[in-house]
Parts: structure tokens; sequence; C-alpha cells
DNA sequence: CTGAAAGCGCTTACAG
DNA sequence: CTGAAAGCGCTTACAG
């Protein structure tokens, strides 16, 4: 590989001018830009970003924490991050945290070991405890969950409108007694969820909610909910808070005989490609989440720029769609 | 952040020292290490790794390049690859296609410009062209997918067994006439499989097998499975190139008020959480997702050990999972 | 066993 | 408008 140094006794010009070439300063003479542009290509040099980074003191790429990748949720997530870096022309490193802490000290150690300039959390991937300590020396952002009060900058829908307007539309359909199974943890959405769908309960007399706490794998969910519908066969709309889940209630649903969509109505929260391949389709609230990986970008890039940039607080819009559940 | 030179003020060592204990060399005298371990605890140091990389001209990265992210089948290789990169304490760079040889470009110039060591590339996601020129000048390795012959090394399974032995399972479940939907490119997975079938319909004579030319989104899929079917009715079993298109066979069956797993069967390639979540559960074709990710990085990393070690061509074992399709 | 010094490939104030 | 030189934070042959 040819260095800038090579480059430079190729064209006759200094390392300095090379070196102004390459970052497009325009104080350099046009005669000058193209000779030098010549040398570089004939030799197909390619700067050393390594050697950049070190001399600038940027890393040039940002920190993003999942939970876990094999979820289509934070795959469409990161997506939307992807663009918004790829605009900044920075890079991504992707630390899926699967639920070890160990992980997730392997991957913040890139912030104090100069490998990422900033970072944002993806829903539940870190404590708040953990958050105060890591936001106090690097810009951080949280994308889909937030901890309050705490003076970091975050992207979310309105979870609470979300789950109201789910339990609405339920109830519009003719839906009397609704169960709403929430997340194993008390993240600020699962939260958000609950009071939204017990706004519901007290706006519109004619329905019942219940909030009933999820579980970890399939086959659990599956059987409680099982057990939740025979002790209480009045339920007639569930509202599952992922896609998901929501593909577990057609299957508890139809071992039970019963029909998704008719004896007991579903709506899923997301909206990923999953809602879209079960049978019949997940009628779901759908959230935006390429934008809120886009705009978390967005978010953390401000906090990079300015040493004391303001907290923002962004919340995007979601859209119930009603499908065949 | 303090540096190496504030650790050997602090400590009384020179830098020289102070590196030999942070990359244990065993010939500093315990007593020194001590004295400087306390020392870089005392500080807080942590080494900058953008300037060991410079200094030792690597990257301690690799380049992972996919089609998608968006696809739990992605997910679960990636998984893998992240296992076998922890374990060599390297750090993947993602590069997700998408299907735009510009996001391509983006991505490999991060080999030429010292960011990463060597690049995976998973799935169909470079051409033969682009790889012999890589594989010029990197170490690369394929995951899933292979180019004959090429001097460059891969892992997968043997899709011709696989898609065999799925064509075999229905025959013995007394399907006559097999359908298999191949992918839309003609990767030599695609090609594999497609072999598969045929040899399968030479050596049992029960069955006879059609090989059908897949689609891009899922709504024409299905309207051509549709199509398909009805132009064919003596069709009873499907063969489907991934979990999600499976999905699209359940829903097209449905549709046409057949009975997936009774009317015709299903066996759909792969076996990651999609062929879960599907009611009827998808029958498949499991393929061991994390190692073919685990193994590609241990290929790649023999490749990036010495200039010119052989190549090597991994294949990895497969099982028919029978559930109720 | 330890240290002084060169050097990895860049950028950037400073001088001209 | 261009160049000489210092320096980013490390590692490593070499000398002692």
């Amino acid at each position: 590989m040819s260095t800038i140094k090579d480059v430079a006794k190729y064209c006759g010009y200094s390392v300095a001018t090379v070196s102004r070439v390459i970052n497009d300063d325009p104080i350099v003479k046009a005669e000058t830009r193209e000779k030098v542009l010549l040398a570089i290509r004939a030799l197909k040099y390619r700067p050393n970003l390594v050697a950049k980074n070190l001399r600038t003191q940027k890393s040039n790429s940002i920190l993003v924490m999942i939970p876990t990748i094999a979820n289509p949720y934070y795959a469409e997530v990161l997506r939307g991050i992807e663009q918004g870096v790829k605009e900044t022309e920075m890079n991504p490193i992707i630390g899926t945290v699967e639920f070890d802490p160990k992980h997730m000290d392997h991957f913040l150690e890139l912030l104090d070991s100069n490998q990422a300039d900033g970072v944002i959390f993806i829903s539940s991937s870190i404590t708040s405890d953990r958050l105060t300590e890591v936001a106090k020396k690097h810009p951080a952002v949280m994308c889909n969950e937030y901890f309050d009060p705490m003076p970091v900058s975050y992207v979310s829908i309105n979870n609470e409108d979300a789950a109201y307007e789910a339990a609405c539309e339920l109830a519009n359909a003719g839906c009397k007694q609704i169960a709403y199974f929430s997340g194993v943890r008390d993240s600020s959405s699962s939260l958000d969820r609950s009071r939204g769908v017990k706004r519901a309960e007290e706006e519109c007399e004619s329905v019942a909610v219940s909030i009933i706490r999820g579980e970890d794998d399939l086959h659990s969910l599956k059987n409680k909910i099982r057990r939740i519908l025979e002790e209480n066969p009045e339920i007639d709309g569930l509202i599952m808070n992922s896609d998901v889940n929501g593909s577990v209630a057609i299957r508890a649903l139809v071992e039970m005989d019963l029909v998704p969509g008719k004896d007991v109505r579903i709506i899923s929260f997301d909206g990923t490609i999953i809602s879209e391949i079960t049978t019949p389709m997940l009628s779901c609230v759908k959230q935006p989440l390429f934008d809120l990986g886009y705009k978390a970008v967005w978010l953390l890039e401000k906090q990079m720029k300015e040493e004391n940039a303001p907290i923002e607080r962004l919340i995007l819009s979601h859209e119930v769609t009603i499908r065949e559940t």
C-alpha cells in the first residue's frame, strides 16, 4: 500500500499539500490539486484512516448497543441507524448484549479505548446506573426506551397513546374484555403501555382491561395465554407486546379451536415482517422503526458536535394497522 | 484520558516497560509489573487501540458482508461470527449490502484503508469477479455460498444432499409430485439444491419433481404458488428455499382452502425462528447457522495468520426436522 | 531486565 | 499558496 509520503514524492509536493488535497482544503491552487490527484490515482493511494483517527483523536465510529440481533425489530432499527451513520461518514460498531453484562462491558470498553466516539442504546440494552456512568464521559442517546429523569436524549414513540389506541380499536370492534400481555421487565415502554390500556378502560365504560406479565420463552408464553383464556373465556381481545408474541397468541388460539380475528381479536406491537407472514396476518401497532434508528443517530450527532448540547426528547408517530386479526 | 506516558511518569518506569506490561511480556520483573499495574489502576488507564493499531499495522477488525440484516437467517449466522470474533479479541464490522453495489464498495474500502484486516462474505453478498479482485489483496472467506473453482476458503452445508433428503422425506410421507421453489438468483446453493431434488426424482421412481424459480417479494411469490397449484392440482409436496417463503406457502394453501401438512406438505430451508412461529409449524432443513458463522471466522483467522495458508472447504451437517407441515 | 529512540501515517499551527 | 516540523499514543529492535 502506498502512503501519503509516496504520493508526495511522486508529484513533487509536500505531504502537507497532499493532505490538504485529500481533505478538500480550498486553499490549494487548482493546478496543484490536479497534479496531486493524478498522483493519487496513479499510485492507487488510499488514506490510512487509522493514522488519521489517531492524529485527529476521533474514531469515526459510533457504538450501537442492542439486546440481540436475532429479532427483526432490532434489525429494522439498525437499518435506520446505518442510513444515518452513512450520511455522516461514520461507521457503526454493533454491540449485541445478549442479556449478558459481560458483553456490555466488552463493548463499552471501545468508548474508553478511543475506538468509538459515542453510543446509542437501543431498547433496554443498559441499566439506569450504568447509563449514568457512561453518559458522564461520552455522548450517548437512547432509542425506544428512556429513563426519567436523566439528562440523556432519546427518541421513541408515545407508547401510552399507542396502547390506548390499540385498546380503543379493539373496543370499537366490539371487544368487551381485553388482556394486555406486557413485557417481562419493567421497561419504560412496558409501563407506558400499561398506563395506556388502563386509560382506555377508564374512558370507554364498555370495556374491561387486565394486564398480564409475559414470559421469556415462546412455549411458556403460549401456555400462559391458554391458561388465562381458559380461566377467563370472556376475554375477546388480546394486545401483545411484540409481533413474535402475537404469533404465539395465534397459535394458542388455534390450539383451542378459536379463530383469531373472530373469536378473539389480536393487536400486536411493532409491525415487523413477522406480522406479515403469519396466517392470519396480525393487526398491529406499527412503529417507525427505521426512523427511530435514523433519528437516534441524528440526536447523537448533536451531542457529539457540542460539548453541552441540550437534551432532546423526540416522539415519532405510530400507526394502528388493522389486518386480519 | 491518561496515556501510556502518564502511567510511566506515575510509576517511574519508561513507556517501553509499561507497554511490555500491557502486552503481558513475560520478560518484565514481577515486582515491576506490580508497580506498573498499580499505576494503571490508579490512573484508570486504557490503552488507545487506535495508536496500537497504527503502530502494529493491524486494525483488529474484520469486515462481515451480509446481503441484509433484516432476516433472522443472517442474524443467526452473525451471532456465530460474533462469538468467533470475540474469542480472538477482534471486532466485527458489519456491512449490509442491501443489494446495492455502492454499499459494497463503501465497505470494501475499509480493507484498503486499513480499517479491517480481512473479510467474510455471507451468502451471495458479492459477485465472483469482485471477490477475485478482493481476495488477491486481502484474506477472505465465504460463508454459505462458494464459487468454483476459486482459491477462497468457504464453509457451507451440503445443499445438494439436504435438498435430496428433503425430497425423499416428502416421498416417504407419500408425496407423488413435488415442486421445489428455488431462489431468484443462480447462487451455488440454489443450483446445488436443484441438483439434489433432481437426484431424488431419479432415485425414487414414485415421485416427480419440478423446479420453479421463486419471486423476490412475498406477494408475487404467493400468487405464483397459487397459480402453480391451481394449474397442477396433483402437486402434494412443496420445498421452499427459505422459512419466510415457507410461511408464504402456508398462506397460499390456506387461501385455497388446502390444509398445510395434510393436503400439501411443506419443507422449508433454514430452520430459523420463523419456522417455529408459523401455525402450523414448518417442517424444515435446519442449517447450523451459528456454527457456519463461527467456522467462517475460524477459516478467516487461518488465512490471516499465514500469507499462503491452504484453501479449505468446510461442510457442516444439516438436519431435516419434521414438524407440522 | 529496562530505557532511549525511531517510526507507524497522518494533520495542522506556524513560517515564509 | 506551500513546506518543514511537531506530535497523536503506541511498539519494538537495539543497547546496556
